[in-house]
DNA sequence: CAGCGTGTAGGTACTTTACTTACATGTTGG
DNA sequence: CCAACATGTAAGTAAAGTACCTACACGCTG
């Protein structure tokens, strides 16, 4: 997987928290990147419908609350349904375990993946601000 | 990921169908490709306690019953204890975002990693043997 | 209308992946 | 004992994926 959704995360995280400060060049210096980075991501979370965006006009706004967004909100917004898994691609089809091998993966692996969804599912934007609010509190302390 | 966790399972499945028909030739044969990639994955399986092979003499033997290998423990023979989630790298420490979106992502991608991989503890090779037993079945029947 | 911002196409360097050849090392049967 | 064969591993190549950046069309705003 690529680090798209790290970044993705990372955005959302800046629209929340500097509404008025979150142009693609004011996020792309927190993500450390090119603005044209956060521009193509922002356009995929676009599409998912997580945010909007106006041409020609700084900054992003979320379509909905933190909390209605889950982090397999993002992922899909990112990935799709594309699996962590690949499969091999020629396996044998006068074998009897080269020409199953691939239906069974692809149910075992897809419930491994399912799992894997329905965690990110338990966790929302709003958590991810709150645990970011809780490290950066205990930074400072420490 | 790579294709590597396929074809791990593909070769123990293979080395329980056929123990005396494994060779890295035989083997390749099934998956498709060339048997030097057969034996590199042999190799990490063998690394991880999973199969033992002798220099010199055709075939690979499981060192416990395909009950006793879960597909996490080929997951971790060839993936080890790398994520499937990629963080991106830099990010600016004065951001508040920034300073602490690492450590959090990296807790939240941890839990799903987790989920995951208790998924994929719950099925052993067993499992899988049986899965391409009955879809043989269902084909030939079909 | 000048300056700035977004959306997107395109190019480049780097890394990963897959595949293959080559060969050192070890075994086995005649 | 040695010819044939198997494994283990290094090394090279081609293709795909990833990250990064430049360029520019299009839209807003003072």
């Amino acid at each position: 997987m690529n680090s798209q959704y790290a970044v993705a995360v990372h955005i959302l995280s800046m629209i929340s928290t500097f509404p008025d400060q979150s142009s693609s060049s004011d996020i792309a210096d927190s993500v450390g990147t090119n603005p044209v980075v956060i521009r193509n991501v922002t356009g995929q979370l676009r599409r998912a419908g997580l945010l909007s965006t106006q041409r020609g006009v700084a900054g992003a706004s979320l379509t909905r609350p933190p909390a209605q967004i889950t982090l397999l909100d993002v992922y899909r917004a990112v990935n799709g349904e594309a699996s962590v898994f690949r499969l091999h691609e020629h396996p044998h089809p006068q074998c009897p375990v080269g020409a199953n091998i691939q239906a069974t993966l692809e149910r075992r692996f897809g419930q491994a993946q399912t799992a894997m969804e329905q965690e990110l599912a338990r966790a929302t934007l709003a958590d991810v601000m709150s645990d970011l609010a809780l490290q950066d509190l205990a930074a400072r302390a420490g």
